[in-house]
DNA sequence: CAGAAAAACTTGTATCTACAACTATTGCTT
DNA sequence: AAGCAATAGTTGTAGATACAAGTTTTTCTG
């Protein structure tokens, strides 16, 4: 079997790859689509002279939880990025005044980041922008029923990918 | 009373951040699954030893271009990353022997990076652990023809993103 | 046909991220 | 209650990426 797998592959050397796969293609197109998007909000961010996306991923997860601040872990969790890396992002944002550390009474060794009202601010003007240039990328070829069909796949499907 | 105070406080500081649009909620869906996503792959990869993904998409790239050869600059766009990036990603494929550089006879400025035979033999055995990682993330919650709807949705959007 | 402008790629630098080791605190077990 | 394991977060270091300036080759223009 591998004999002839081999005496094919010396005749016609793109045999030995592969075939692609749809579930393969589906996330070619997703991980390009994405870098994409990313590349197009990172230009407009720093043409507004706005700080980089990072920061508004974190100011934005910060301010949906309840009271404003989050534990570093959840947050790392939920950003898909280290703890270690949370840190000293967390570090740069605090410097800035966007965020404030908040210490668990309960439990010295959790800690919290806490939204500021700089960071508040912040994320108020910034939502606008963003969402500005998601509506350019998105409702050239996507409503809003779409997007929302969309959402929920893509949900379903980071639901698997993080529980396994 | 006084949860009634702080839930009114609470609400009119958030009402500064203006809410949530649906494109909006879309992007994070994508950003946080593709991030997952990526996590779940390179600790796949890291574990069977193989290289990183980064490595992984350049020769999937080259791979599928005529002659298994392709511009620095085409390639850069392809993959999303600034050409003096890949210039070292490159760079260090060849320094393990995965690609070699050809020159442009006509125009001299131009280089292509080009699979060599151990390139292809890596993709050759990185492709199926991908594959078969791709297809638990994904086939859980996903049939083929849903896969194919939502990388259809995704190329429109990357489409319009890419073009403006 | 010079000489400027553009194009393709590379290089230098500074920042950012991940990985692993480390500290401090809490929980568990006997 | 003592000691060991688990948890939360930080830090040190190495590697990777972006941004901007630099080099070489080609194209355009007067």
């Amino acid at each position: 079997m591998s004999e002839q797998a081999t005496a094919t592959a010396t005749r016609e050397r793109k045999a030995k790859v592969p075939p692609r796969s749809p579930h393969g293609d589906a996330w070619e197109s997703l991980t390009r689509t994405h870098a994409a998007i990313v590349q197009r909000l990172q230009e407009m961010l720093s043409a507004a002279d706005f700080p980089p996306l990072p920061w508004y991923e974190v100011l934005a997860t910060v301010a949906e939880a309840p009271e404003e601040q989050m534990r570093m872990g959840d947050l790392a969790e939920a950003l898909v990025i280290t703890r270690g890396g949370l840190t000293k992002l967390v570090d740069r944002l605090v410097k800035a005044g966007l965020l404030k550390r908040v210490f668990c009474e309960t439990d010295r060794r959790v800690s919290y980041a806490a939204l500021t009202p700089a960071g508040r601010d912040l994320l108020a003007e910034m939502r606008p922008a963003v969402i500005a240039e998601l509506e350019v990328a998105f409702s050239a070829n996507l409503s809003v029923a779409q997007a929302n069909e969309l959402r929920q796949t893509l949900d379903s499907v980071r639901g698997s990918a993080c529980s396994a």
